[in-house]
DNA sequence: GTAAGATACCGTACGCTGTAAGATTGTCAA
DNA sequence: TTGACAATCTTACAGCGTACGGTATCTTAC
């Protein structure tokens, strides 16, 4: 009877780990991370607030998992392709991933949150570089450089496509509070921001990424 | 009397809103940017947490000005020695203030936060490069692959030197929650970290910049 | 001298947050 | 039937940003 009870009421499936991540994943990318709170969270499973306590520490652990599932969704760079156009399709899909879910980039700023799904991502990159024959000394710069152009690029892009509710606004602002008559240079860039992809074949994110690798590959060469 | 009463009071300076800014700058420099409460900011300035909103307008205002505060301190690039060198030092300058304010980096990710300091760092900025004969699109990328390694190498920078207790803390995290037996790329990576600068002349964050810098030069060169 | 108004600050209150502590219920084994 | 365990809920609390309105002091005009 009690099991006929829980069977006969599908419309709560029980809880789990993975189902309040995803829920907080689904109310970060619809109202951004500040719209995941415990109590919001609770609702969008059918429960109360304190009983998501059974399946996380914390919030933090909330938080710590929910980048974690993101940063399992990126390629690590794949093998049997050369380490340079390996590492470009990896950064380039950690750029998707990231532009898909906005809240994420500031959240993996914080150094902490280095987590299973993380470490593995970091093994994969790193392997590639050392195994492309880069000294741990140029691999550890070789990897913050990409990282930091991976992770601040995007941010950008994300403060540029989803900040602004329309683009009049934008240039409104930036044209009366900041004066930009006074900032030509200034006004340039966020032009070529607001016209949007400033070439048709390599993106923003791709230019910065080549310029790296351009690097890289002349650190390698030069030995 | 009463103009006597208030001189023969110096206990308490009269309130503005650089007092204002200044007080947080401390807080969140002692305690991390969480520490920043409208009631200890009060507190700290021998007030109720309602008077610091005569002179801002909310919380939002008081984070705008302090990043713009330490954004001011940022040398920008001076002119008369060639272009490289003069984002060269900018960068190391931004470098040097963020590290002081640890808390200043993961603020100034929200693209938001643009006030009239940061303006004037970004006009330099890209003055500079477009003066040095880089063409717009360039000078956009350009920007972007800066900015991204200054914010982001900086980070983790800060997460590596502040974040952990002790090195055996850190170690012992490492070696047992992310097994770190079974990357061993990964721990050498950390060990570098924990092993504090990895080369004598060049810092982490200058290899990362010279690896920027070089291919700009030779963008520039090709052009 | 006194009234009016501006300036600077404070008290109270509200709705929100994360979460500690303990009560309650459902399920199953002995 | 009894007890143990797992899963969930109830209540409560301290802290947060801040809306609203009050009060004391200073400035100015008449």
């Amino acid at each position: 009877m009690a099991r006929l009870a829980r069977s006969s009421a599908p419309s709560r499936a029980p809880l789990s780990k993975e189902r309040v991540l995803l829920a907080a994943i689904e109310l970060a990318d619809d109202g951004g991370i500040e719209a995941v709170t415990m109590r919001k969270l609770a609702q969008e499973l059918g429960v109360e607030a304190m009983s998501v306590y059974y399946y996380v520490a914390n919030k933090d652990d909330i938080l710590d998992g929910i980048i974690d599932i993101v940063v399992g969704e990126i390629a690590t760079p794949p093998t049997g392709i050369g380490w340079r156009a390996a590492i470009r399709a990896s950064a380039i899909s950690a750029h998707q991933i990231l532009m898909c879910h906005p809240w994420a980039c500031s959240l993996m700023m914080m150094p902490a949150r280095v987590r299973p799904a993380r470490v593995h991502y970091m093994e994969a990159l790193l392997g590639c570089l050392r195994g492309a024959g880069f000294s741990p000394w140029v691999t550890l710069h070789a990897y913050h450089a990409l990282d930091s152009h991976i992770l601040g690029s995007t941010l950008w892009e994300i403060g540029y496509t989803s900040g602004a509710q329309s683009v009049g606004d934008l240039a409104t602002t930036f044209l009366e509070e900041l004066r930009l008559g006074e900032h030509p240079f200034l006004a340039e860039h966020i032009t070529q921001h607001l016209e949007g992809s400033s070439h048709p074949d390599r993106s923003d994110f791709e230019f910065g990424l080549d310029l790296l690798l351009d690097g890289l590959e002349r650190t390698l060469a030069a030995g």
